[in-house]
DNA sequence: GCGCTAACCGACTCATGTGTCGGTTAAGAA
DNA sequence: TTCTTAACCGACACATGAGTCGGTTAGCGC
């Protein structure tokens, strides 16, 4: 099931990646309790001993596929974002790379920021801290738009407002993934419309 | 580990409903994978037995909950919102009152939107139904506005945006929870600033 | 006070799932 | 070609957890 190898022997470094790119999926689907190391394994085109050949454990196993894919989204977001331009186009260019990379890895998208609770207090500390730095990124280049709202930083309330920020995005992605007809131009679009000019907006002052 | 009873007999239905209240804990804190029935019957002060006495199956009790604590949910948002007033006033409100929900239970709100699909087939049709059953309500509400932005309700692009809406918000109440130091109206008031003004807004033009 | 119902329990079966271990053999090195 | 390493597997041990069943007894109606 793997993709079409009729089960050869490989390097072990080739299917250590194999393995992992197998659970990110298998994860992302069915959460962690939920899955068993076996769906892994023959997602992997292996069986179930192989996988601990690799990783002592399913837990260091999915805290091993979730810091590869954090690595994968700061690398892919933080590439595109210049932090040069205007607010408004700094805005939409941050949106527009959460997108894209959402786009190419949904899986991924979704273990890192799905599933919140279900685990074990090891797992959730990795998760947490996964999602405190991607808070943290996100006030960082927003802090001069933020005091400009009269929100110092530091403050509670924009705390609470980058998070609402964050959140919202993060649905929007989600809700992408179950209407993919929309593309992402439009995507982004409509997320600025809330985000940058707000519900109150009046007719014809829309764009820009 | 209930109350404080020491371990006295009940009618069925007091039993019946120590259990429900139990496993709302529990299944909120643990995930539906992650929870064992044996901790819901210690929670209520009872062996896992009883249990079945009252529910055929583990599945059945989350459903139990899941839709218990969703009407309670429609009832309590429903009850404080007039229809009447402003737009603005409208939405404050509609703000306010999911707000003070999750101040009151803020259990409920963690089961019903927080795990998103870490549970069987079954389960998750009851969990998208509520979810879905809530997307439509904020549409209907907003339809007005949505129209006033130049957007049909029906549109995907009006989906997208109230989607964005209601995740933000509940990202928001979830935050909250970590960050009970804030009280609800300035929590109200931050995410008006954002959803209503938006980031664009100039200084001092702030508020109103 | 007496009996009967229903609330309660302990102990069981069975299924699933993690992690381990010793053996087998493909495939590169010499 | 032969040897050796390391990739791979099957079978096991052990733990946990869902759901069942027959028995025990508290507490209400009479």
């Amino acid at each position: 099931m793997a993709t079409k190898e009729p089960r050869k022997r490989m390097p072990g470094s080739a299917r250590r990646s194999r393995i992992v790119e197998a659970a990110l999926e298998v994860f992302a689907a069915r959460g962690y309790h939920a899955t068993a190391m076996e769906e892994i394994a023959v997602a992997a085109g292996v069986t179930r001993s192989v996988l601990y050949d690799h990783f002592p454990s399913k837990r260091v196993l999915l805290i091993t596929v979730l810091q590869e894919q954090n690595a994968r989204l700061v690398e892919h977001v933080g590439g595109r974002i210049t932090g040069s331009g205007s607010p408004e186009r700094r805005l939409r260019a941050t949106l527009d790379a959460y997108f894209s990379f959402t786009e190419a890895n949904p899986g991924a998208r979704r273990l890192l920021f799905d599933h919140t609770d279900e685990d074990d207090p090891e797992i959730k500390v990795v998760r947490w801290g996964i999602r405190e730095t991607r808070t943290r990124s996100v006030a960082a280049m927003l802090g001069p738009d933020l005091r400009r709202l009269g929100l110092d930083p530091e403050t509670e309330a924009a705390q609470a407002v980058v998070e609402l920020l964050i959140s919202g995005t993060d649905g929007l992605a989600q809700w992408w993934a179950r209407h993919p007809t929309m593309s992402r131009d439009r995507l982004v679009e409509a997320a600025m419309l809330v985000l940058w000019n707000g519900l109150s907006t009046l007719p014809e002052t829309g764009a820009r």
